[in-house]
DNA sequence: CGAGGTCTTGAGCTAAATCAAGGTTAGTGG
DNA sequence: CCACTAACCTTGATTTAGCTCAAGACCTCG
């Protein structure tokens, strides 16, 4: 049994913390910034903060649909699991992403930390009320949904047709955008672990492993550790990653 | 050359004709019907109708957006295509299905008739002005987003891990929903070719083929001839198609 | 310092892709 | 009206990319 399956506990009313919105780092990136300054400070009486440690289930898939989540530090991971132990990690979420919204009644994917990360938390009843008293927040929300769609397309092509290294490169570029790495900046840092990017990609282990070192012995990248990447070839890297440009 | 790729021509004004809200079939489905009545109506200022041949070339991949529509007869193919010619059919939209919708400037797939089809015709300009009038037109587009999102989760699961079996299997439940079709009706009628499906899946032609053939062998399905599907077994069906319930 | 977890690498296998060929159907032109 | 063509679908033979299985190195934490 892997580590990343350690923190099985759900959190209890005891983890949340009153929430300080004027200190928060991901305040504009996070869909609060779409409503108007005195209810963005009046947020504080919505919703609670709550922190915990790497690979804590924040929803288990199957259960109803109660709140949703800003993320304020660290990363998620959303991740669909078969009874057979097939997973797919649907996708990675930072500071500033907005989820558990669905229209179906029960979560479809669990949602974990990847690393100690800390989540505004939202009741899907408040988000209702937010969602009819300000046009503008619901229309940042359909927004941000059509981008959404616009990714998950995007990983679909991914998934049905892309070498395992073009789905690497496509990745390693895909997480610099979300992370809002400078272009100048050619490191990246990999929080998650080769097992979650490997159900990210739709491959194995194995071939994510192979995939990272044929990248490095083609001079692609550099791989100081595991968890650390350094971009030699930007060129190369994007022509590898084209086809999902 | 495929059949398919025929007909290259766009559209012209002449096509469209004057919209009949009230003879149209999908008005239900569509979103039209979060309008209030009045302003419904009022759609056939704002809107109108195309008609157009199997294998038709609506909207291109890499065009700036400036339309939207909303099917209302027929089947439409959303297909991303690689420069090297490999393709993904991203989904098929049925009437009631509104696509064209997007954050970025420029069109994603191309948007193709799968048969004859039309679509009701909307400027972008148009469906701001709509969305900023009609919280509730707006609302509407959201949970139709939180869906297309739920469904293209599934896909990725699809395509990531299951086998080509399941995969065929899921494809024809899911159909039979887009679909509407009655669970008592075990017919089911297959508008596109071996080769759309394969590229809705992620697998070639001659798997697909042979999948089918496999169910047929296996009794699942009767197969009158490749465009209709007859299900035999539905438990057997639901059982292969169980990953993605 | 030992146990459990992660990452890498090698060897071999297998499922699906590729290559190839034949049958069927629909549309076209003589 | 029929022959011809082109597209589509199916099936078989062969190849191969990525999976599975296995082993060892490294790292972290108790």
């Amino acid at each position: 049994m892997s580590r990343q399956s350690i923190v099985h506990c759900r959190f209890s009313a005891r983890d949340a913390v009153p929430l300080d919105c004027s200190r928060c780092g991901a305040r504009e990136l996070a869909v609060c910034a779409s409503l108007p300054a005195e209810e963005a400070d009046s947020l504080e009486r919505y919703a609670s903060s709550q922190q915990m440690p790497a690979n804590a289930v924040i929803v288990r898939s199957g259960q109803p649909c109660r709140q949703a989540y800003s993320v304020t530090s660290g990363m998620l991971r959303l991740v669909r699991t078969l009874p057979d132990a097939r997973r797919q990690v649907v996708g990675f979420a930072l500071p500033g992403h907005f989820v558990g919204l669905s229209e179906a009644g029960h979560y479809r994917h669990s949602i974990e930390a990847v690393v100690e990360s800390s989540v505004c938390v939202f009741d899907l009843d408040d988000i209702r009320d937010l969602r009819k008293r300000h046009p503008q927040f619901e229309h940042t929300l359909l927004e941000r949904a059509c981008r959404e769609i616009d990714d998950a397309h995007d990983s679909m092509l991914l998934l049905a047709r892309l070498s395992p290294l073009e789905r690497l490169a496509s990745f390693l570029l895909r997480l610099r955008q979300q992370m809002r790495i400078a272009d100048a900046d050619p490191r990246l840092s990999l929080p998650m672990t080769r097992g979650d990017i490997a159900d990210h990609l739709g491959l194995t282990i194995e071939t994510v492993s192979r995939s990272f070192t044929r990248l490095r012995e083609q001079g692609v990248i550099a791989l100081p550790d595991p968890q650390h990447v350094e971009i030699l070839d930007a060129k190369a890297l994007d022509q590898l990653a084209s086809a999902l440009k």
